[in-house]
DNA sequence: GTTCTAGAAC
DNA sequence: GTTCTAGAAC
């Protein structure tokens, strides 16, 4: 050990040393062990390590909680005996094991003596981490590493570790790793730590490791939060493939990314700052703080959206309409926005519609903190203006000036196929000029109603409709932006993988598809969807077909069951019933509406209840009847898909067990058992209710696999379909409420 | 070598 | 929606 340079404090008045407590964070199997060995084993500084063992962890979670009921008690059980078999690993000689409360005496002690300390336990939330945060008092920096992979991997590793001794250990592994995830609570700053290094792989791991490691007995190392943050589990699958794919020349130089500043109180100086080797760590520590300071004061780190007025210009939307609109809007929206705030920009003071937005804003007592007009170019606020919107709209039917360009690589695709009152949430590459310069983290794009007589798909003078498609374009542009608010300002990565991008890519969307203002499809065109298409330069209309032949099989059966009596079960005047071709399930049966036009649940509105109530309790006297015959399928869910891929509304009618060889991928798995799936009986209701039903996006769709009932994550379909064969589970409590959930003993839900 | 995923074609 | 298949993962 070394010992301490003559003018430093002496090891015994222990808070007058550098000592820092780094608090590691991460499930079972995300390397916390070995990230403090490999630093133990090459720092100059003393360190202690503090581990408590997944047993006592465990325990001592559990005790928080007092849990009288069979299945926490169960559960507690399970986690004892797994723990039992992990015990060897997460002692060794040198780490302290035992309760919360010892770790913490322990670490006090080390912290007395000088030493530095390591807390090795999974510390998965704040409640866990609080207390160890208190360790030293102020004086003693607090650190976090947080070791963020995908609770697939850490399973995977944990049933390694376990593993030798067959595949019981490794699912209770799983178990344990399962209970923890939706526990997970990333550190924030304000939670008291001076310091947070988030890593996502291997790399991240070896660079903090060196940060650590090389970290001298006098050295300090700079303050804020450093690496990328992976928020939730959603993004896991992306994050995987981008890992994958990051080149080493594209990590070496990780940049700053802007959005880290907009995470309130969360300012990162960037990668490369906080990793430096230690010598010049702690000459960087003054500079660093230097700039933190100036990057807080220079950046508002309130989210702000800036958006022009939809449809008033090119579109020649009504102004005084369109300008109650929007008032109407802001005014919905401020209060769902949290601090967030939106903005409103035109490019001249003599803007009509900028002075009448804000004079009704005003005479509405709209909270001008949260509202205000702004004259500008929304592509140059921040570097014209010093006005900082981490998110600006587009309105698609004019470009975003030169500059726009690199938008445009970023965004066609999808920007391409937006319909009227329909918004898409961009996430912008780091190396575009809109984020590097302007700060700006997503477009969101959005298309408002035409009413120029001179541009295709003309509303005449159907104020009605346009009125009605300009509220669904501003309802859709601020709920963009609201999912941008609640996601936390995701930090994107600075790969510039177009897939990544792409699947970040979401639309805000409630109702897919468009009829405009043309007359009704004539038959024939009724096979395609219309899609309008912007391109650069102008709108243009152009009918995109995106129903496959093959998507027609149903569409076909409904409008002709007579055809087809090898499927048909049942034809009545306004639904076919017939069995899945392809039956994810024992049961699987689709409950087909006959209406010519309601291609899928986006079609559907208020008028269609009583047609979806009557599909409800024609699937549903089926589902009876299933459970009648086989006793053994306990029980159905009905339901929709948000996007089918087969064309004519149809009610899934399927058993629970899942039992089929058909059954063959995350897609199909996913699509039954996310929030991809709705259910009949909330579909109705939202109609009832709101008039409409909100579609979920179909990034559920690569959603790691978690089992239906005890919703533990599985690492490939045939692990998953093998663990569901088994798991007797009860289902969630979402699923056993309303109805949800058909079994045999429920005849009480037919619709009224 | 085998298993599994995911994208293209239909 | 499925099938086919390259190639990644194991």
């Amino acid at each position: 050990m070394e010992t301490m340079e003559i003018d430093s404090p002496t090891p015994s008045s222990g808070e007058e040393t550098k000592a820092i407590v780094v608090i590691l964070m991460g499930l079972p199997g995300s390397g916390k062990s070995t990230f403090c060995d490999h630093v133990m084993r090459s720092s100059s500084r003393p360190w202690a390590r503090i581990c408590q063992n997944m047993l006592l962890q465990v325990f001592d979670e559990m005790s928080q909680r007092v849990s009288s009921d069979l299945v926490g008690f169960i559960t507690l059980l399970r986690l004892f005996d797994l723990s039992l078999t992990l015990l060897h690993h997460d002692t060794i000689n040198n780490g302290k094991s035992g309760t919360k409360l010892q770790c913490l005496s322990s670490a006090t002690s080390a912290l007395k003596e000088g030493k530095s300390v390591l807390i090795d336990r999974c510390n998965i939330n704040k409640e866990q981490r609080v207390d160890f945060l208190k360790l030293g008092g102020t004086k003693v920096e607090k650190h976090a590493v947080v070791l963020d992979f995908p609770a697939k991997l850490c399973i995977s590793r944990s049933v390694k570790r376990t593993g030798h001794e067959g595949n019981l250990q490794g699912g209770k592994a799983a178990a344990v790793v399962n209970q923890m995830v939706p526990k997970k609570e990333l550190p924030k700053l304000t939670e008291g730590f001076a310091r947070i290094t988030f890593c996502q792989d291997e790399k991240d791991v070896k660079e903090s490791i060196n940060v650590y490691g090389l970290l001298g007995p006098l050295d300090s190392l700079p303050s804020g939060c450093f690496g990328n943050k992976n928020s939730d589990t959603k993004t896991q699958l992306g994050i995987m493939k981008f890992l994958k794919k990051v080149e080493p020349s594209s990590n070496a130089g990780s940049e700053p990314t802007i959005s880290q500043k907009l995470i309130p109180n969360e300012i990162s100086p960037g990668k490369d700052s906080g990793l430096q080797g230690t010598k010049k760590a702690s000459d960087l520590t003054g500079v660093a703080h230097k700039k933190l300071e100036e990057a807080a004061a220079a950046s508002d780190n309130i989210p702000t959206l800036a958006f022009p007025s939809i449809s008033t210009s090119d579109f020649q939307f009504n102004l005084e309409k369109a300008s109650d609109i929007i008032v109407e809007k802001v005014e919905e929206f401020v209060g769902k926005i949290g601090k967030a705030k939106l903005v409103l920009v035109d490019l001249s003071h003599k803007s009509k519609i900028l002075s009448l937005v804000k004079t009704k804003a005003e005479q509405k007592n709209i909270d001008s903190h949260k509202f205000s007009t702004f004259v500008g170019d929304i592509t140059r606020l921040r570097s014209q203006k010093g006005l900082h919107c981490n998110v600006i709209a587009n309105a698609a039917n004019w470009r975003l000036k030169p500059g726009g360009s690199e938008l445009d690589i970023a965004t066609k695709e999808k920007a391409d196929c937006l319909s009227p009152g329909n918004a898409l949430v961009v996430p912008l590459p780091s190396s575009s000029p809109l984020f590097t310069r302007e700060g700006v983290t997503h477009v969101i794009h959005v298309l408002g109603p035409n009413m120029n007589p001179q541009r295709p798909d003309c509303l005449k003078d159907d104020y009605v409709h346009g009125s009605e498609l300009l509220r669904k374009a501003y309802t859709s542009l601020f709920e963009g932006f609201s999912s941008i608010v609640k996601s936390g300002t995701e930090v994107h990565s600075t790969n510039d993988d177009h897939k990544l991008k792409r699947e970040a890519a979401y639309e805000f969307d409630m109702n897919k598809k468009y009829k405009g203002c043309e007359k009704d499809p004539q038959p024939g065109l009724s096979d395609f969807r219309d899609v309008r298409k912007i391109p650069d330069e102008k709108v243009s209309l152009e009918t995109t077909k995106t129903w496959g032949s093959w998507a027609q099989a149903l569409y076909n059966i409904a409008m002709h069951p007579e055809n087809h009596t090898n499927v048909v079960l049942e034809t009545l005047d306004d639904v076919v019933v017939m069995n899945d071709a392809y039956p994810k399930a024992k049961r699987h049966i689709l409950v087909l509406a006959r209406a010519n036009g309601l291609d899928s649940i986006a079609d559907v509105h208020r008028e269609h209840i009583s047609l979806l109530k009557s599909m409800h309790d024609v699937g549903f006297k089926w589902a009876q009847k299933f459970l009648n015959e086989d006793k053994s399928l306990s029980f159905f869910r009905l339901g929709y898909h948000s996007a089918p891929s087969m064309r004519q509304l149809h009610l899934h009618v399927i058993s629970q067990d899942f039992d089929s060889g058909h059954l063959k991928n995350k897609k199909h798995w996913n699509s039954f058992n996310t929030p991809f799936f709705i259910d009949s009986v909330d579909v109705i209701k939202e109609l009832d209710e709101v008039g409409k039903v909100t579609l979920k996006n179909d990034k559920f769709l690569s959603m790691e696999l978690r089992c239906h009932r005890c919703k533990s994550v599985h690492p490939n379909v045939p692990r998953l379909k093998a663990h569901i064969s088994s798991c007797q589970a009860s289902f969630p409590a979402a699923l056993l409420q309303n109805g949800r959930l058909v079994s045999s003993e429920d005849n009480t839900n037919f619709c009224e």
